[in-house]
RNA sequence: GGCGGCGUAGCCAAGAGGUAAGGCAGCGGUCUGCAAAACCGCAAUACCCCGGUUCGAAUCCGGGCGCCGCCUCCA
């Protein structure tokens, strides 16, 4: 195996070895929400994306410090407390509870710190000051902006010469601004507008500081990964980049992980296009162990084109896994054999995903090897039912799983339970048992007619019977 | 226009110099009262095109074509 974990750095535009700055601890800092509006997939995707890799440091013996924000101040929430006309501080709080309970629902495991802007705006006033100090930023009309120029590595991140962002450019003439390129830290309130107390007068923090801020007081100085969706390369991650460098003249961020996004039909996920999946609505149809298959068999940098089909695809995949896993929670009797063909592939298994996990978390390549394993485990229950082999296959699968946020559940509560809870059927457990009692006891005298109307009429509301030899059991149709 | 990326069977998707994982869908078989599940097999000469480097290229280089992202708020 490589003793090695390689990320592949935005910044240097190749996979490197993950080498702490000290020892076994890695910090990392993902960009969370700006907190106005319900989180979507795409939402859903970094968080998973930063909780695997997180979970996955921590299996192979990392102390993680994962920090994740909140923007709880910004012209968006503004913008929607006018439409509303409910207080900004109210939307930050409805959404930022939203949030969290969204990420809940996905399995989406609680970072080690989750700060809010508000509650940092000292130490942006201080990192601004800072900023000003050392010659980077000059106060212009209430606001302060961040000036490109002084940064002489400005581009580095995403590629690109200050000339060449200038040809593009888009944004409006700002006359406060020495060049058009240059970014706010700090914006001086108008009226009806949230607003602290600062030395350039009443205002709030610009996009980008805040991150720069929060992440430095909680994580320090420099710190490993710093990791966002690919569409925060530029402007914000750039913006951090030159932020942070200014004000410490020290490496910032070790390495730059970032996601690929969500798309629909080949076309991003967002608002301007209108083709929006909430958390929330896809967790109403597919289960979230389905969603997390469905990214996580997607390379985490590449795009990811959702649909409702692809999504079915996953819960059938998901459902093929319980499957295994209950017929191999139905073989009751234990024995001390061994299977050496499943122990051949459980060898096999065992280093594989650690090494598509090493080789830039790919957990794409590591699914792969886990239905290959299923296969082999199915070939061992049919030809040997329960051996030590499948004991301890089961157990690497769960580790797999728990890494990956899969089959957390029992395969019982995954078959029916989860899966009820998405489809409603009119019937319950209750009336499912009579049923199969009735058809148990009419199959017992041959009367194949009243069995398979009791299966077919199961069928019909959505239930699917299977008569194994140790009695007839029950799931919900996919 | 500039910068970055992608193009792998019917669909989805790993692999990044050594002869192409896996999932889904389909078909045939084993098993079953019939099914389902599972297993075995088929489709299957699957790497966008054209050049080049190499003993060897899906992988590296050059040139096309098609698609996407960023350059404005995005995760």
């Amino acid at each position: 195996m490589e003793n090695k974990i390689k990320v592949y750095n935005t910044l240097s535009q190749q996979k490197e070895d993950l080498i702490p700055y000290n020892g076994k601890t890695v910090r990392i800092y993902a960009c969370g929400p700006t907190v106005y509006s319900s989180a979507h997939l795409g939402h859903g995707r970094a968080a998973i994306t930063f909780d695997v890799i997180t979970r996955f440091l921590r299996k192979v013996g990392y102390k993680v410090e994962y920090a994740r924000n909140f923007t709880d101040v910004d012209d968006k929430i503004i913008n929607k407390s006018r439409e509303t006309g409910i207080p900004t501080e109210e939307i930050a709080r409805i959404y930022t509870e939203e949030y969290k309970n969204d990420m809940f629902n996905l399995g989406v495991e609680t970072p080690t710190y989750e700060p809010k802007v508000t509650e940092y705006i000292t130490e942006i006033i201080d990192l601004i000051k800072t900023i000003i100090e050392k010659g980077h930023a000059y106060p212009s009309g209430g606001d302060v902006f961040f000036s490109i120029k002084s940064f002489n590595g400005y581009g580095k991140l995403s590629k690109r010469t200050p000339d060449e962002m200038l040809a593009g450019i888009r944004i409006d003439i700002n006359e406060k601004k020495e060049d058009p390129l240059d970014f706010a830290l700090w914006k001086g309130s108008k009226p009806g507008e949230p607003w602290w107390e600062s030395p350039w007068g009443k205002g709030r923090p610009g996009w980008h500081i805040e991150c720069s801020a929060m992440s430095m007081k909680l994580l320090g100085k420099s710190f490993e990964i710093h990791g966002g969706g690919k569409d925060l390369i530029f402007p914000h991650h750039e913006n951090e980049i030159a932020q942070s460098e200014a004000a410490t003249r020290v490496e910032f961020v070790k390495y730059w992980v970032h996601n690929g996004v969500i798309q629909i039909n080949r076309e991003k996920m967002s608002k301007s296009v209108g083709n929006i999946i909430n958390v929330k609505d896809a967790l109403s149809i597919w289960s979230k162990e389905a969603i997390r298959l469905f990214l996580l068999s997607h390379h985490y940098q590449n795009p990811a084109d959702f649909s409702e089909s692809a999504m079915d695809e996953s819960e059938t995949a998901l459902e093929r896994l319980y499957i295994m896993l209950k017929r191999a929670s139905n073989l009751t009797i234990e024995s001390k054999k061994e299977d050496i063909e499943l122990q051949n592939s459980l060898n096999l298994f065992k280093t594989k995903w650690i090494e598509s996990m090493y080789d830039d978390f790919n957990t794409a390549d590591a699914v792969g090897q886990l239905f290959d394993l299923v296969r082999a485990t199915n070939r061992s229950i049919d030809a040997f039912g329960w051996t030590t082999t499948l004991k301890e296959t089961i157990k690497e699968i769960r580790s797999l799983g728990s890494t990956l946020g899969i089959l957390e559940l029992s395969p019982d509560d995954y078959l029916k339970k989860e899966k009820l809870s998405k489809k409603p059927i009119d019937i319950d457990e209750e009336e499912i048992s009579h049923l199969i009692e009735e058809r148990t006891a009419a199959r017992k005298q041959k009367n194949w007619k009243r069995a398979d109307e009791i299966r077919t009429y199961l069928d019909s509301i959505g239930i699917i019977l299977e008569d194994t030899s140790k009695g007839t059991i029950w799931k919900v149709k996919s």
